[in-house]
DNA sequence: AGATTATGATACATTTTTGATACAACACCT
DNA sequence: AGGTGTTGTATCAAAAATGTATCATAATCT
């Protein structure tokens, strides 16, 4: 079952939250503390973060700094005027939100949906790729790919459907502007060789490539 | 009526600009600098993103970023100097950009340029145009056309009904003042018969052509 | 009608773009 | 220093796109 961290320096909530999902089968840590929490995060693995902005050393941003390198979702627990935190949060990249206080059914509604709507996993036909683990199968094999080879498949994916022109797949994977360079082809050629994309990734003459989905 | 926001730090500039949109009927917003601007595109719906490229706190890049997740389009506000801005403006994404100092007639132009230009999904009798995608359907079945095939039918499709002469043609798909040329003739014929457009696409004899709607 | 001009159809030559391969530069690790 | 892996450039071959030339056909004009 999942495992959750909550981040959250008063304890009284941290045992109502802990109750809660420990009757819906929930595995769950707690930290009291900003730092405590940063230390939980990295060293175990962690499907999902509850965090309390106000936070005593560390607060709930930088924690969601954390949880965005590890590829982690956040919901944010949110004090009622707080709107601008929540909106902060959200902007930064938190996956939801709730205010306190709160019915126990509510965030367990919420962890749901994040929990399920968080794909890690992006799953294409025959290819698997762990957002989180940073790896990428083939029918269930590994495949190794380097950074750019991933990143750019990332990139694809993320895009199916659209067509890319070489200076979009420059500006976002390469962030670089250059005009006159054949880097795109040939890591695209790379990638459809490692994964068999030989018909996914469409050429688009004059333009660009296109990620069939 | 279209909304739009614009995301600018000098009130002046802000000011001119409302006015004009504001005269020509569309519904405005506005941020003095990026975060402000990032609530807003995330709070509401937005059809167009007027955005300066030096902002306070985040940037226009950034803000494109954004606007790339919703699908909004984007014009960027540039100041004279910043041709490189521009081309990576361009390359990230944005969808035009105007030179500052600017006539408002220009701004406007362009923003109805690309508000039209920005309806991914053109539908004709029996042909659908994905301009995202950049695929074209007969029959639902996909049809390939090249690069100039494909503009010429999108300049064709926007502007359906109208005369146009094998010299407005060419000056907007092919960006060319050419006189003593077929071209145009040639990939007519080859669109017609692509996309069973032989009684659609009208000849005007000693004109042009137009497509009928 | 016959001549003239404009357009349609086809074939082909040219140019441009992309794919494939080899290799050089660079970083990283031991 | 040597080995390994990543990344991008250079080169050539293959493929695609594009425009010209040519001839047929249709429209127009005297």
């Amino acid at each position: 079952m999942s495992k959750i961290l909550i981040v959250e320096d008063e304890q009284p909530i941290v045992d109502l939250i802990i109750m809660c999902l420990k009757a819906s089968g929930y595995e769950t840590d707690y930290a009291l503390d900003g730092e405590a929490g940063a230390d939980l995060i990295c060293e175990r693995d962690y499907d999902l973060l509850l965090l309390d902005i106000m936070l005593p050393k560390l607060d709930g941003y930088e924690l969601l700094a954390y949880a965005r390198r590890e590829n982690i979702p956040v919901i944010f627990l949110t004090a009622k005027g707080e709107l601008q935190d929540r909106v902060k949060g959200l902007n930064m990249g938190a996956d939801d939100y709730i205010v306190k206080p709160f019915e126990p059914e509510e965030l367990l509604a919420r962890i749901h949906c994040v929990l399920r709507r968080y794909k890690s996993v992006i799953r294409l036909p025959d290819i698997k790729i762990d957002t989180r683990q940073r790896s990428v199968t083939l029918h269930d094999q590994p495949v190794h790919l380097t950074l750019k080879e991933y990143e750019l498949l990332l990139y694809l994916a993320e895009n199916g459907g659209i067509a890319l022109s070489r200076g979009q797949i420059l500006a976002n994977v390469w962030e670089s502007d250059d005009e006159d360079t054949r880097t795109v082809d040939l890591h695209i050629q790379r990638l459809r060789k490692k994964l068999n994309l030989e018909k996914t990734i469409q050429t688009l003459p004059k333009i660009g490539y296109r990620f069939e989905v």
